[in-house]
DNA sequence: ATTATCTTTGTTAGTGTTCACTAACGTGGT
DNA sequence: ACCACGTTAGTGAACACTAACAAAGATAAT
């Protein structure tokens, strides 16, 4: 799908919003970090905005693993603990990823940008909500809880955790605390 | 502090960030808003720079009522509650805070402004911190759960609610919905 | 095998537009 | 006379993007 040098492109602009946001983000620069002349990626991108929609489509593809690696597991505690920790994994091998997928309103210039963002946030929470729904219906998580609650509860925490530890400049361990935060979160909705 | 002008100044470059992100921010959208030329701006603010920091100002003086009324109430969970209430009631009132105040990385660019927001979020992360930390104390909270991950999940899904129902274009009661998350939380953490 | 042609990927130089901001001046109230 | 608060006109810098040209490798006809 993409060629090398999109790939390169892509991840060269992932590392400059990363670094200083999206203010950051200028064909001139893109064109200095890669050492090519700024016209010269325009023979890869027809302009600025498909570069972004491509970031866009790098992010699914590499946090893709993370939803294929639930089916593994039967028990819903399980599935929700492996969705927190392959999430984490992957933002942990990918730092740069931390400070642009949660920054949506980043993109709120551009229509399409949002919502293709949007669709994919959404594609991860759907999932989610279907575990924990019927963990509930198996009786594995409490029922006396709004499983939308639950659902919120372990985004909002996993992506606090996520910006935490971006903004602290990595200064924890991702996956420890990931894996205290599952365990209490475990320890919580689990049904008596 | 600021006078009507500055005020006014401060509300629209709000209302402007909220509307189509900190891009649609310039000094010409400002001023054509108020209806005054662009140098004008200048007779009240020295720079755009100041402009944010007033915004970020702004923000803190309009929250901080929501940390004053903690203090009426002793038991932990009610304090937990009415933390949560009192947040989400200003940023129901301010629906243009919401696209605003959760975008750190907005103000990526300048050190400054990313430090000034970053106390004023941790600032309220401490006083929920040592809510929470009494009430294990008092045995009002269940002690057998990090007192780390329970701040992470409170103040994670308060943010995603308020992420959602921004996004979402307000379709939503952001306060029926907190009052529900409150709940579902009281009941998760309470000592038992 | 040599030559001609096309495609891919780069270059230099420059476009118009928008940005934050300034110089110089006007005017009405104290 | 002064000062607070406006105005019009214009600054250089940065922006995304384009026109025109160059060179190297693959393809294909001779």
């Amino acid at each position: 799908m993409f060629s090398e040098r999109q790939q390169q492109i892509v991840e060269i602009a992932i590392k400059l919003i990363a670094d200083k946001g999206i203010q950051n983000l200028t064909t001139k620069n893109i064109a200095f970090k890669i050492g090519i002349s700024e016209p010269a990626l325009y023979r890869h991108f027809s302009s600025k905005l498909e570069i972004l929609k491509a970031v866009i489509a790098y992010f699914q593809i590499k946090m893709q693993p993370a939803l294929e690696k639930l089916k593994e597991s039967l028990i819903s505690l399980n599935k929700i603990e492996s969705f927190m920790l392959e999430h984490l994994k992957i933002i942990n091998l990918n730092p740069d990823f931390a400070k642009v997928i949660f920054s949506e309103a980043n993109f709120q210039n551009e229509e399409n940008l949002i919502l293709k963002m949007n669709n994919m946030m959404n594609q991860s929470h759907k999932i989610l909500e279907t575990i924990v729904h019927s963990g509930q219906k198996k009786d594995e998580i409490r029922t006396d809880i709004n499983s939308l609650s639950i659902v919120r509860m372990i985004i909002g925490s996993m992506r606090l955790l996520v910006t935490q530890w971006s903004m602290s400049g990595m200064i924890f361990n991702l996956e420890t605390e990931g894996r205290q935060l599952s365990d209490d979160i475990k320890k919580l909705i689990v049904a008596k």
